[in-house]
RNA sequence: CGGGGCGUAGCGCAGCCUGGUAGCGCACCUGGUUCGGGACCAGGGAGUCGGAGGUUCAAAUCCUCUCGCCCCGACCA
């Protein structure tokens, strides 16, 4: 592509509303342009991006034996009622209703759509396992789009599904398709994690996200420095371990202790000069209206969905100053399990705690010497939020450390929660009715565009990995020589034959002005033709990732075409 | 939904407090000089000041309502 013909709106500021770097760059490229909240133009060469990514996934579907379909974004409300997602879905659904009134919705996700074909095609066991996948826009009204491309309210998904005879069958499915992901990732050069995760909305019995390690990612993660755990740290678990102090001593009496306007853990620690590990945090807790108090040691920090889990409720609400009020009598900071009246969940680690300080559910009043058992009683539950340092909970030495994580792709075993709701069964070989065992697996293509970039930049641009980029080959020509246009011409054409992408700056530009464009856009490998250097027969070649421009490497005019050829296809190779 | 902020030329912003000719930088157009890391000179075009209502002789500026957008949180495959 001739560059003075390309529609590349690059722009030397950053847009005002860009808080990460790949909205910021892919803006200043003229990669995207806002049309609004969520809602994103791909200009060329953003949409050339996504290709080579959608490209990368399709191949790596097809390869694992899925068959691409497509269904409609627009879909009757009907399928989300069978399965009572109309309803649980709430406000993310865009619901729409037709000239006549009838309810509609775009899709969010496609598992009942999909089930709808399965119930309808598959009849015999002898029909699976299979797999269908589409690549499509998905529409969720997000409370906050936020990060450009990272979370949009129309955004390009790659979802598939599998159908299996037996949950045994299913995981292999699900086997099948976590190495193909692998393999995708791994295409485009990603650095990232699998991780146990919440199956959230989309249900299912097993669940592992594809974390895109950046420090911009709205997830957290946490990964064992020895083993391969690693898990979202809503669900992550720890090794309990000993308790601080051994676990020996005598248990103390119970004690009241004045601690005026501290009701900190902090502050009554100081107060009380006792360390953070010696006292019961007590969070007062709402799960369906019921009063609950969640008791984790006083230097860890509660995990909701854990407890949420242990309780048995779909989620739960932290309670207001006034209900904490109602529920231990006294001010926000002095509750305690002693004399608690209502559920008690504790952590394994709190429940191990021998002589606890503990609020005591009376304003400006500490218990000191308090032994559960004794003292309290309460349901001990693995509730606590696992952070950097903890003991990893499946080998013997392994600390667990925190990252932050893009969420890039997901995938479920999801049994027959959609088949049974919605009747899809098959005959087995005794020609039993069976539920299908169905799996499925999402991929953000569009949300991999800034990813990517999230993972390969500097102050200057873009740094693209050589598998994704828009353009494999930025060639820039400087002067207005005769000889320079000639033999650009010809390799540019010689480089095309090849199959090569190249980007030719042929704008009548200074040469810093192209430059500072080519880092911007950032092609991973530059050419750059000019008097210079083609005074001795040569072109200069720099990959974006070579901040020095002088440790250009040069290459014979005759040559030039081979060497970038060997260089992308061994990048592409690695 | 809670908290905070912003809507003025294509983009980034000033002007608003204290009402009175709408401004700066970039980008764009014309001419000239320049040309290996975002050049310079001269000239020029371009704005319903988010929208509606109100106060006033007069509103970008004050008041009310409203829409949109961003950030933090809640929420979220």
């Amino acid at each position: 592509m001739l560059y003075s013909r390309a529609l590349i709106p690059t722009v030397k500021e950053a847009p005002a509303d860009a808080a990460n770097a790949s909205h910021t760059l892919l803006v200043r490229g003229g990669y995207i342009r806002k049309v609004g909240a969520g809602m994103y133009d791909f200009l060329p060469l953003g949409l050339r991006a996504l290709r080579k990514i959608e490209s990368i996934v399709r191949e790596e579907m097809n390869r694992a034996g899925a068959q691409e379909i497509l269904m409609p974004a627009l879909l009757p409300a009907e399928y989300f009622k069978e399965t009572g997602r109309w309803d649980v879905y709430g406000d993310t659904l865009f619901r729409l209703k037709d000239r006549k009134g009838a309810e509609f919705h775009l899709g969010p996700t496609h598992e009942e759509i999909v089930t709808d074909i399965a119930r309808r095609e598959i009849k015999s066991w002898r029909d699976m396992p299979m797999n269908l996948y589409q690549v499509q826009s998905k529409y969720r009204d997000e409370p906050r789009p936020r990060g450009g491309l990272l979370r949009c309210r129309e955004f390009l998904m790659k979802d598939a599904y599998s159908f299996d005879i037996t949950e045994e069958a299913a995981r292999a499915s699900y086997e099948t398709m976590r190495k193909a992901y692998c393999a995708v990732f791994d295409r485009m050069g990603l650095t990232y994690r699998m991780v146990a995760a919440d199956p959230g909305a989309i249900g299912g019995s097993t669940s592992a996200e594809f974390q895109v390690l950046a420090d911009s990612g709205e997830d957290a993660i946490v990964a064992c420095d020895n083993c391969d755990y690693a898990a979202n740290v809503e669900i992550a678990t720890v090794k309990v371990g000993a308790p601080p102090d051994g676990g020996s001593a005598a248990e103390d009496e119970k004690k009241k202790v004045h601690t005026p306007k501290v009701g900190t853990i902090e502050d009554v620690s100081k107060f009380l000069n006792l360390p953070k590990d010696r006292f019961l945090k007590s969070l007062v807790y709402l799960a369906n209206k019921e009063i609950v108090l969640a008791v984790v040691r006083g230097d860890h920090d509660l995990n909701e969905i854990r407890l949420a889990r242990a309780l048995g409720v779909d989620e739960v609400f932290m309670a207001n100053d006034a209900d904490v009020q109602k529920a231990t009598g006294a001010a926000v900071g002095f509750a305690g399990p002693v004399g608690f009246k209502g559920k008690i969940v504790v952590d394994r680690a709190a429940a191990q705690v021998k002589n606890a300080a503990t609020g005591a559910n009376e304003s400006d009043q500490h218990f000191t010497g308090v032994n559960m058992g004794r003292d309290w009683q309460g349901e001990v539950a693995d509730i606590r939020l696992a952070t950097t340092g903890d003991a990893c909970p499946s080998c013997e030495t392994g600390k667990l450390k925190t990252y932050r994580g893009i969420e890039a792709g997901h995938i479920f075993i999801l049994g027959t929660r959609y088949s049974e709701k919605m009747g899809a069964q098959y005959s087995d070989e005794k020609q039993e009715k069976k539920p299908i065992v169905m799996g499925c697996y999402g991929i953000g293509v569009s949300r991999l565009v800034a990813t990517a970039i999230e993972q390969n930049h500097d102050e200057n641009g873009i740094k693209w990995p050589m598998a994704v980029a828009p353009y494999q080959v930025h060639l820039v020509t400087l002067g207005k020589e005769e000889n320079v246009a000639t033999e650009a011409s010809r390799l540019y054409d010689d480089l095309r034959a090849r199959g090569v992408d190249v980007l030719w700056d042929d704008r009548d530009e200074r040469p810093g002005v192209k430059f500072k464009d080519a880092d911007l856009l950032g092609m991973p490998l530059r050419i750059t033709i000019g008097a210079k250097s083609l005074a001795n027969g040569n072109i200069e070649l720099k990959p974006r990732t070579e901040a020095d421009p002088k440790k250009a490497e040069l290459v014979p005019v005759a040559d030039a075409a081979r060497v970038i050829d060997e260089r992308i296809k061994a990048a592409l190779r690695a």
